[in-house]
DNA sequence: TACACATTTGCATACGTATGCAAATGTCAA
DNA sequence: TTGACATTTGCATACGTATGCAAATGTGTA
């Protein structure tokens, strides 16, 4: 039934080059894009490696060659809709470059030192780390190593290593502006993760901007970016005797649960009662339940600097760290009371620029 | 500053064995668990190892073991909550069985050759597939190759190649006795992908279950298991004369945009006017606002299940198709209307088994 | 001390591919 | 037909590790 070829493993160059008559370096050389090979030897070949069945051993490939064409991606939880969207994004461009994706998930983001040794040992092309709190010496490590690394939404003080996040800053501070000329007057913040340059970003981005409107007062509370906390976090903060009318949720993974919260445990409309904004325009924040009010972050646009980023340093074999900052828009939606003006209206979406020179 | 060591590339076990005064051997078995070797050399190597910062190198490894201890996992979209948390469960369950995940997502179902090809260059030790719309031949194709694969989420016909599902079929019927149970008198069904086993399963549970019932008339509407089709399907569902009164959808990624429109389109009560169930307990499901009643697929259960079988096939070097079908539970929230009997509450959640004998 | 035996060690080789180098073949003009 | 040159080919080797085998060392008994 085999054709009386004694099934032992996967096909190798050798089989091949015997088959069609010719060496192994003549396999070698019609599967490797460039190399000098005549047409005819180059038919022949591919004939009986169709016949036979074999496929390049990429193994065996990247021992040669110490190139993996294999891109680590760390992210240590995907409950952020906003994460699976970046890795299918990933998938694609990176797949379009031929390289692929090794997983790195499901761990608690302290535990990263084994993660860092298996990178270690599958001798990597690259890494993004997307993983918010991740030890920063993690990304340090990986750069000494000699890997390009980038770093997805977050940076490190440091910059030793490459980044890639939106303008987080002048996103938060936009929507202080979008808040302040909505007319609202006591303002509450959920952070994130106290430690992640994404969360301070927004933090400040946004008390910047209040205060760029005199205003000082300002609530916070900590949701480390999780749901259930950022729930407490809601809890405490609408429970107060002064509640705020407008709160601004450092993401909208969290937003979504907040707004939950008011509505359901505290009966608040929204935004007749209290505005909730959030960041990065994921998924939920445009389904009608929520329509949140919010600033988008180019995923496209991101991840493709960020693989670009990566082939660079790969083919060039130098590291120098590059720090792209890529524009937001914030969009406009119903979670939240719309100042008067200010509003334009681009592709069919609402968008809001504040006034900058105003 | 590197204390004499030119830095050129990864360091070898070679560099390792000379400077812990032993032969490359011995290096290799410190590395190698249960190999023979002296305490006392075991720890001159590791002194040496930490030292120079050795890490074996994987990639050299998988070719001479034959074994790269990597695992295809193979998710055309993400979109559909339940494939992150499958994939972040995957993640923790591989990496404590010593694997990682190479990860091939961010394509078109039908392209899903050269995913092949590349699976096949990477020897990888086993597949997961959990893309619902591959071509059947992919699987066939790589348990030809020898190598054990699982269908996750999913069956085929010709049972050649493992599977793990949960009892679609007996959710379904379930759900059918639930609604009918709960006083509904006319019944949709928005179906997912027509030619996925879970699909066809889930409606013909649902058919039959009403079937023994007395109920023949069933509406129903694809949905593809996206979220713009299924709400082009709810629209024209509702749009009909005599409107269903309940409706099943073939999984909670579509029954929230399901919800959606019915609430914000057709301005309906859910339950009062219209109840919707779906399928898979995904995360919205939990959410306020949603809160949808929905027949729970065991994850985590699921996903040891997959990962045992690989493990198992990968040792024993023989591939035997197993199919695990796991149970689910339906879990009443508020999304459909109520029957007056045959809720429990288990650990805290409302389940409803159906009167079996009855 | 001498012996039998168990444990540890190093040598040599294999895994499947890529590639520098020299030999072989093809191409073209004189 | 010959020679100069370009293209193609095969040989041999290297990548970094694991492992069978034989040599070397350690352990315990008589």
């Amino acid at each position: 039934m085999d054709g009386g070829v004694t099934r032992k493993g996967p096909v190798t160059s050798s089989q091949v080059a015997r088959r069609a008559g010719v060496s192994q370096s003549a396999v070698s050389r019609t599967f490797t894009p460039g190399a000098s090979i005549s047409p005819a030897t180059r038919a022949k070949v591919l004939a009986a490696a169709k016949e036979l069945g074999y496929r390049p051993n990429a193994i065996a490939r990247s021992l040669i060659t110490s190139r993996s064409r294999i891109i680590a991606v760390v992210m240590a939880y995907l409950e952020n809709l906003f994460y699976p969207d970046v890795l299918e994004e990933l998938g694609r461009r990176l797949a379009a470059e031929d390289y692929h994706v090794l997983l790195f998930t499901g761990f608690k983001d302290r535990d990263s030192d084994p993660v860092f040794d298996q990178l270690m040992q599958y001798r990597v092309d690259g890494i993004i780390l997307a993983s918010t709190s991740l030890s920063s010496d993690l990304s340090e490590e990986c750069a000494a190593a000699g890997i390009p690394v980038v770093l997805f939404n977050r940076t490190t003080e440091r910059d030793a290593v490459s980044s890639v996040t939106s303008e987080n800053r002048e996103g938060a501070r936009r929507l202080a502006d979008f808040l302040v000329a909505g007319g609202h007057k006591r303002f509450a913040f959920i952070s994130g993760l106290q430690n992640s340059s994404t969360n301070r970003d927004r933090y400040e981005g946004f008390r910047d901007g209040l205060k760029s409107h005199g205003i000082e007062d300002l609530t916070v509370q900590t949701g480390n970016f999780s749901r259930s906390e950022a729930e407490t976090a809601a809890r405490t903060i609408l429970s107060a005797p002064e509640r705020p009318d407008a709160i601004f949720v450092a993401n909208d993974h969290m937003a979504v649960a907040v707004m939950d919260v008011a509505r359901y445990e505290f009966g608040l409309s929204i935004p007749q009662d209290l505005s909730i904004v959030g960041y990065d325009d994921v998924g939920p924040s445009r389904w009608p339940s929520y329509d949140i009010t919010t600033v988008s972050q180019p995923i496209d646009t991101m991840v493709d600097a960020a693989v670009r980023i990566l082939m660079d340093q790969i083919t060039s074999g130098l590291i120098e760290p590059v720090h792209e900052l890529l524009p937001g828009e914030l969009i406009v939606r119903s979670s939240a009371r719309k100042p008067r003006s200010g509003l334009e209206t681009v592709n069919g979406r609402t968008i809001y620029r504040s006034g900058d020179g105003l």
